[in-house]
DNA sequence: CTGAAAGCGCTTACAG
DNA sequence: CTGAAAGCGCTTACAG
């Protein structure tokens, strides 16, 4: 008999009891006698029983499992939320699922029915686009959902995430104080509203300077690499490229790095270079990059914390965490422009 | 009622048919009228029906799910497998729940034996130490199992991997026609193939070139990037540097980098730098870093096709694709030492 | 082509 | 403290 066949009836038989009472010792129920706890473990160690998860979710309609739905395992970001969301749930005594949308509603949507159709417990989605009907029919049905990094604006979910604006803010008056009027940004997906957001705040900022930021300067990407790339190629096409490029996320920034060097140019040199995300690549690259920084591995707790609440009946909380700017040397740090020092 | 509490019964009632009737047309059984068949298709439309994966693998003893274990989630090479080996698992029609084992054995048998209760239809390892009991419990027990990336000796389960050691000869050439003599390397845990693979490539390959590897040269890490930076440091503390240090994989590169950077170090002018995994940051780096590459996509795929060849009963086959090696600037290809060239 | 019924492996009132 | 029994939501011989 091979261990994964071995069920509770087994481990009766062997014990001399009911599966009735293999079920309350396997489930810590205080009403068993000591003699039987121990007949019952000890069968269970002797036929190396193991409990059919499958089995006890059906009857007591919980998976003690939590979907997880990101936008791109590829990228660093996701991974390290991902990450801290398995370690956070596992503490917590759930599992937890993951489901990678690849930035690709459809793709998103599969995992979000696939996951529903697990019974999962609760999920925690970073939306990649504006609101999947699939996900608002989840609510309406009464599905623990908390919104994580992004989230779908009239949506009454819990949203845990980071606020870049201020950072966003801190990262223009950087590139002002260091000479830089001509800014670009290359942003992610309008239907996300990070993609949305982060643009807003770059506009914004630059008002606060007296800057505009003509269309030709928005850059149209998708949050991955080759949308960073195409989109820097067209900055570098026109009359007169920006001083520097702002990439909404790291993978963006890659593209951008790879259609900078392929044109033979240099940053900061020939082109300055931001991103949103900082990862630990950016210590290393040729410059060191210019970075926004969140707070991943908080943001994966909290995001948890939220949704548990949510499943077990609490309260959840919404949470917004701050990001801070990381200067390096990517943006012309080492040179001012304006002033002349020895 | 919620979407998520309609059941096949209800289902039954609304179209008037018994729930076998239901069920047959939902799995595509040819022996059902057309007329039926609709009245079904509406009510399950009607009703957004989705039936129970929970209730169905209990009853049908299939999850249509694989298991994949790997080492560590936030390296990006496991990352881009994980992502080959959903996308090729998906087409096939499984899902696959990623456990994240972060180089720790107890943690990796955590996620081995939660998979395991879940009765998930076979598992992908890319084993974290040597021969956990669980695995080859699971092995006995009949649970289809292919081995990725890394594997233990000695258990007859079916391997899917890349061949370093060509590659690693390579850069060993490579290096030697450098001019570089002192070659070190920071090697994974012994206790893993991969680990021990390629400092013996890496030993076998100086000594064709006459060259020998003393333990001082040899940095005990454990593919994580703190291992690499402590390694690193060792090796800078030594009253003979090597010229060359060769990280096992690219976290401990990665660490390698921090720690040379941390001393005021150049790579390559003062000390050089290479690496057993290739990543597009690799490209970006100050310098762009000498790497070998793995084949990583057709190595997921390939590790899906074994697996599931062995689930529905066909013969699996162990597959080891060829590595590369990927020349760049970190080990002073600019300057080759032994010609001096206009 | 269709339905009634058994059963997958558990948990949990219910009665003793 | 314990056991017999019902039932979670499906699928699938079996009989018609």
């Amino acid at each position: 008999m091979t261990p994964s066949s071995v069920g509770i009836k087994d481990v009766a038989a062997e014990a001399g009891v009911s599966v009735a009472t293999v079920s309350r010792v396997l489930n810590g129920h205080p009403s068993v006698s000591p003699a039987s706890r121990t007949r019952v473990l000890t069968a269970v160690e002797a036929l190396g029983y193991r409990p059919n998860a499958v089995a006890r979710s059906l009857r007591t309609d919980q998976t003690r499992t939590l979907g997880l739905v990101i936008s791109d395992v590829l990228n660093p970001y996701f991974t390290e939320l991902a990450r801290s969301v398995e370690e956070a749930a596992r503490a917590l005594g759930y599992s937890v699922i993951i489901g990678n949308a690849d930035e690709r509603p459809e793709l998103q949507d599969h995992h979000v029915r696939t996951l529903l159709d697990r019974r999962i417990d609760g999920l925690l989605v970073s939306p990649t686009d504006g609101g999947s009907p699939l996900m608002l029919d989840a609510v309406r049905a009464g599905t623990p959902l908390v919104f994580v990094d992004r989230w779908i604006p009239g949506v009454d979910v819990p949203v845990v995430r980071s606020d870049g604006r201020r950072a966003v803010r801190d990262l223009v008056a950087h590139l002002h104080g260091l000479g830089h009027r001509r800014l670009a940004i290359i942003a992610g997906p309008a239907a996300t509203t990070t993609g949305s957001e982060r643009v807003e705040a770059f506009r914004e900022a630059l008002r606060e300077h007296g800057i505009a930021l003509p269309d030709t300067y928005i850059g149209q990407g998708d949050f991955q690499a080759d949308s960073g790339r195409r989109a820097t190629e067209r900055f570098l096409a026109l009359p007169e490229p920006p001083e520097v490029v702002f990439a909404a996320d790291n993978l963006m920034a890659l593209g951008a790095l790879d259609a900078i060097r392929a044109h033979g140019l240099r940053v900061p040199d020939d082109i300055g270079l931001a991103a949103f995300d900082d990862i630990p690549w950016f210590v290393h690259t040729d410059p060191p990059v210019t970075a926004i920084a969140q707070p991943t591995a908080e943001l994966g707790r909290a995001a948890v914390q939220a949704l548990i609440d949510r499943i077990e009946g609490r309260r959840p909380q919404s949470v917004t965490l701050p990001a801070r700017l990381v200067v390096r040397r990517s943006c012309g740090e080492n040179a001012p422009v304006r002033r002349s020092n020895p």
